[in-house]
DNA sequence: CGATATACTGTACATTTGTACCATGTTTTG
DNA sequence: CAAAACATGGTACAAATGTACAGTATATCG
């Protein structure tokens, strides 16, 4: 009992857990409101944290949305790695990728905590298109995910699979975009599923 | 030599082109520089006009901002539709359709202040997905899109056009949205035709 | 023409925001 | 254990920002 309450011990420790702590206020608070609504204030608050602590451990606001968007980009990668190793087993077929996009859509869309993680996201990649910084950060991010998925499409035999990772990732962009920015009731969406497994159907066919 | 001057006779018409220019303006500032760029100065600064006309003619900032999206929305409507009623004409193929993507796209890419004006329209796009009185323009220019490309895919003769022209329309706001955020240099893009032209044909071929 | 409405400007002001500065307690280190 | 480094808190302040207000010139209209 020489340790009480749940701090860590470690004095970098605890400066990690505190830049986390801002990292991921600051990405609800962006996701929720926009670029405008992340400001110096508001993220200490929403993290728990005093106004200072986020100009010290950040030169700049800048500074703290590149760290707030590597950080969420890695624990990102990290989170889907997991269920991704399930279609490289052998057995799999294009069927359990559309099952594995399905899923991630769907939580993407409905758990609300992810909904506006999700809005970060594309609030960063916009970003990236100006701020330098932030540019690498979504470079790799693209670079990975479609080498990701070409490995899936390799092993379940489709034609060219590097541009058909590229197309399924595009795709799946702008479906998860527009799904982000058009209200569903005004127009009956489509059954995703459906959407899916056609699309994926798309990869193994045809010429090319 | 009554009215001297470039300006407009009417007092409504003076109106209506200062607020034309402060919807650029605040375009402009949106699409390069994001949302934290779009200030009653900036915008008034560069739509050359003087600060309080800003808020004069605009109740507060989201009311310019929703006027501005909604003047963007008209715009690009009307000048893509041009183009667009040519795919309608009697003799025109899928490649036709290929095609009038593939300059679309090449247009709002590389063209310097095309780029700026598309990625302000994703910023609008984003914030409506948040800002209630956003939310309709977004809604409409998404239905009113996919029944454009639904009539012309009815035309061509595709299975399931409804289902197709949103796989269509979705395919091309990934494929440049992701263009916009990732630097293509780094990974050596696709050739543009190509892809586009390996989508078109999947909306023709397949089960359903 | 005279009166009124309107488009527009200059300016002021209270808030908000980014950031710097100093103090404090705690951990690390020699 | 003493000293130094460090993470954090409280506060201050200049600049930026949204918005209100009063004035002005010109078009509109009776």
């Amino acid at each position: 009992m020489a340790t009480v309450k749940t701090a860590p011990k470690t004095r970098q420790e605890r400066a990690r857990v505190t830049r986390e702590k801002i990292f991921q206020a600051a990405i609800g608070l962006l996701g929720a409101g926009g670029a405008r609504a992340v400001t110096h204030r508001a993220v200490a608050e929403s993290a728990g944290v005093s106004l200072a602590s986020t100009t010290y451990h950040f030169r700049d606001k800048a500074e703290l949305l590149a760290g707030a968007f590597e950080w969420l980009m890695e624990r990102y990668s990290i989170e889907s790695r997991g269920r991704f190793e399930g279609l490289l087993k052998d057995g799999a077929d294009p069927d359990d990728l559309t099952a594995y996009l399905v899923s991630i859509s769907k939580q993407s869309m409905s758990v609300p905590g992810q909904r506006v993680i999700v809005c970060a996201w594309y609030e960063f990649m916009l970003e990236a298109s100006r701020d330098p910084r932030l540019q690498e950060t979504a470079d790799n991010w693209y670079v990975k995910t479609c080498a990701h998925y070409e490995q899936i499409l390799q092993r379940f035999n489709s034609i060219s699979p590097k541009k058909n990772a590229r197309r399924l990732v595009d795709f799946l962009i702008g479906y998860e975009f527009l799904a982000l920015a058009v209200r569903p009731q005004k127009l009956g969406r489509l059954n995703m599923a459906d959407t899916y497994a056609r699309f994926v159907e798309s990869l193994f066919d045809g010429p090319r």
